[in-house]
DNA sequence: TAAATTTGGTTTATATTGTAAACTTGTTTA
DNA sequence: TAAACAAGTTTACAATATAAACCAAATTTA
């Protein structure tokens, strides 16, 4: 009846991440950043724990002579995500 | 463009329990621990907090000789309950 | 009827997470 | 060249979730 949830979606930061770059080619560090309201600390860490699990990948390269970070979502991530949002459906429609 | 989520509801069985108790008028400890699976240790602590925020309430008493604690939810509650589900339709549409 | 088992939980301890604060490295600006 | 800023990373701490241990009363069984 109540599907396990990913832990690695389950969470508000690392959500809003996936949900962003779901629906983009990719994004880099400050977009996310001022997107998501999160603090670099934060942001760095959950990018960390969405690598080590293969559903994003980071590229690191310079724009101009400032380093900069680009994230994009794998397919691995992709099917993670979507099948995340099923799963919560279910939770969030047993109510009627 | 991201809502805070309630960090009470973004909780994996809190939400299960909410969900059940949104869509029937009460519930017992059993029935609660039969449907999410979860263990009584787990359960009776996310019910107190649940309680303490006055999202639900707890009534114990007695069906027959066993003891019996029945869990109802508060318009709070509902409300909460709502929100939150509006609040992460935001998250899970974003990437379309 | 005494011992073992089950029911219906609560308390406590631990492992996992999330998050902020501090730090680093390099760049721009006054 | 000193101060302020950009783009992150590391570290340390607080909050959470969860399992394991425990408890009391009721029920079953030997």
């Amino acid at each position: 009846m109540f599907p396990k949830l990913d832990p690695l979606l389950h969470s508000e930061l690392r959500l809003a991440v996936m949900s962003i770059l779901a629906g983009v080619d990719e994004a880099d560090f400050t977009y996310l950043k001022k997107q998501t309201g999160a603090t670099s600390g934060n942001l760095s860490v959950q990018i960390d724990k969405l690598t080590a699990a293969d559903y994003i990948t980071v590229e690191k390269g310079f724009k101009g002579k400032m380093p900069r970070t680009t994230c994009k979502i794998t397919p691995t991530g992709q099917e993670a995500f979507s099948h995340y949002v099923e799963s919560l459906k279910e939770y969030l429609s047993a109510g009627k």
